[in-house]
DNA sequence: TAGGCCATCTGGTCCT
DNA sequence: AGGACCAGATGGCCTA
């Protein structure tokens, strides 16, 4: 569904003022150009990874096995479900796991990228955060949802 | 330096 | 049985 530009234009400040994010700090006046090439430019995971998450398991499972018994979630989950069987996990089913959960954080991340480039903003306004683009995507819909009731 | 955001790992649970 | 999903924990990066 196309909007008017006009529309997008009052659109994009009402919708900016109901989530407060019009309030421009200061460092935003530094211009557009400047801001864009500032900002974080891919959210993707696989950019920022510094060291191998292979190297990091070793460590990781050894913390995560002197913090297993110190977890409460690790005891008060699970300790009241009918289901008390325990997954024997190799190390090479770990790995798959991790693989797995890594693209599917992938795509959702690249959903949240999605729906950014589909709520209205600010050409200058910084990057949205995850719970930013949400939250602005409800509100987005609730404003286009008034508008064609209300035309 | 504290706080926000994010990527990653991990184990539990759900689902096929 | 194994993949998908979820949530807690942790550490890194960035900004005010």
């Amino acid at each position: 569904m196309a909007v008017p530009n006009h529309l997008q234009d009052s659109m994009l400040i009402h919708v900016a003022g109901e989530i407060n994010l019009i309030e421009f700090p200061p460092k935003y006046a530094a211009g557009p150009k400047e801001q864009v090439e500032n900002a974080p430019s891919c959210p993707n995971s696989q950019t920022r990874i510094k060291d191998t998450s292979w190297s990091r398991e070793l460590a990781d499972r050894a913390r995560a096995d002197s913090l297993m018994m110190a977890s409460p979630r690790l005891h008060s989950r699970g300790s009241h479900t009918k289901s008390k069987r325990r997954r024997i996990i190799t190390g090479v089913q770990r790995q798959a796991a991790n693989v797995r959960e890594r693209k599917r954080m992938f795509s959702l991340n690249e959903a949240f990228d999605e729906l950014r480039r589909k709520v209205p903003t600010f050409a200058y306004e910084k990057r949205l955060s995850r719970i930013e683009t949400l939250r602005l995507a409800i509100i987005y819909i609730s404003f286009m949802k008034d508008l064609l009731e209300n035309t």
